[in-house]
DNA sequence: GACTATATGCGAACACTGTTCACTTTGTCA
DNA sequence: TGACAAAGTGAACAGTGTTCGCATATAGTC
């Protein structure tokens, strides 16, 4: 009896939530600061010691809590760690989609935009970037189709669509692979769009690791000893020739 | 009085252990086999665990010794971890070359040799992989110009050489690039050898970076969701396609 | 061979980490 | 007002890297 009652006001509870999205009472108001407080802090120490670095005691101390009590808002360390790479693969995605409108009209400009975009992201926020391309947190394992894999697709399907976008406009024409392609990539073409060309899928793939490889390598400073701080320009020629070499006109 | 007997006592052992590289004492041969040990054992937790979680009190375990003990070896977590990173670098630049080797005569299957190298040695040892290429370890700072860096530096310039070999032999004829070479381009090719081109010295990086970037992502499994674990085809494919745009023959 | 300086190794301690548990205080709602 | 859930705390546990003082084993010198 006692349980039915219980349920039926968590029911009603949930029912109220979902309806007034305007979080009207006072608990809930605070309940979503401090969740972006703790959110803000650990952020800021993921900024300065990197992801693995990342102390959760450390957070409870800069506002001001005891380690316990966040436990009310996370499950434990790898809670928050879920909720901060899920946010960086979204900001790096919103980025890149920034990067591309920033494009005009031009195919090229579009696809270069959002190129330049991956990189500047990855470049003023490199332990973000690594929270998602280094060394996975010992430890730490993502929730099965959690929302941090959810996230990954999220970013991997916004990046196929600019491809796409500029074979629709014909300006694209990569140098046609002699192999024919794969059941996978047809799988994958067909879920992406019906009008995605299979052919195109290890095209992209290749051009992502291509200006990723260049993106790790200059986060982690590997361009220094050569370049100094000044690799913009070799980054630059290095996406006119990737471009080049894919016959992206426009 | 005293002081400079001990310093002359020093200075005789130092001059014994350049002159008999032998070890024969036997303080000598148990140190070095206790070395040996221990590198042994990090390197399997890390093969487990993954660099950031190399725990010092885990190898002591392991080989059945305190914890303290170890800082008679190793000047603590760092210095461990400055070997193990020296060794990594050294390990691949050491697959790459017996990659090289292995492509017989044809500048080409010489070329491609290594990088498939790089990606096998990548896969097997992801761990020392990420050791190298993945998210610094919180609190390590590798020693200002110590091993880590010449061993890097060692790495690159393996790499630039094998580029001046394809070049040299008169196959390898990359599209000119429209821009001069910088001074460090310069200051680089003229470091590395007087025989090389300025011009080789971005073509090489970016080619660096592309096959990374592809390295790199799978490591981290991030083409999983596409090809599974049939993913050599990909690559293989894609490395031609980066010969190709090269315009490497032979 | 005895003596002494050095290398090796250990146990206890310190400051730190993530996490759990019993407990109190605070807010919400019937 | 009373009941119940949410929020927050402090103590405790097991784990970490590191330091210090002390014991022992080895090496080289008189």
């Amino acid at each position: 009896m006692r349980t039915l009652f219980t349920l039926s006001r968590v029911f009603a509870k949930l029912l109220s939530l979902l309806h007034t999205a305007g979080m009207t009472t006072r608990r809930e108001r605070l309940r979503a600061a401090t969740v972006a407080e703790i959110k803000e802090a650990a952020l800021a120490q993921i900024a300065e010691v990197g992801g693995p670095g990342l102390s959760l005691r450390g957070v409870a101390r800069t506002i001001g809590m005891s380690p316990a009590g966040l436990y009310r808002y996370y499950e434990g360390r790898d809670g928050l760690l879920t909720e901060l790479i899920t946010d960086a693969y979204n900001a790096l995605a919103d980025a890149v989609a920034e990067g591309v409108a920033s494009g005009g009209e031009a195919p090229r400009e579009r696809f270069v935009g959002g190129i330049r975009a991956y990189r500047r992201w990855s470049l003023e926020n490199p332990n973000q970037f690594l929270l998602i391309f280094g060394t996975p947190i010992p430890g730490y394992a993502a929730p099965r189709e959690g929302p941090t894999v959810a996230a990954n697709r999220r970013m991997g399907q916004q990046f196929f669509m600019i491809g796409l976008e500029a074979w629709q406009q014909g300006t694209f024409h990569p140098s046609p692979d002699s192999r024919a392609p794969t059941p996978s990539e047809k799988e994958l073409a067909e879920l992406l769009d019906p009008e995605f060309p299979p052919e195109l899928v290890p095209v992209m793939l290749g051009t992502w690791a291509h200006f990723h490889g260049l993106t790790t390598l200059e986060v982690l400073s590997q361009f220094d000893w050569i370049y100094g701080d000044d690799t913009e320009a070799f980054f630059d020629r290095e996406i006119e020739r990737l471009m080049d070499s894919l016959a992206l006109e426009g």
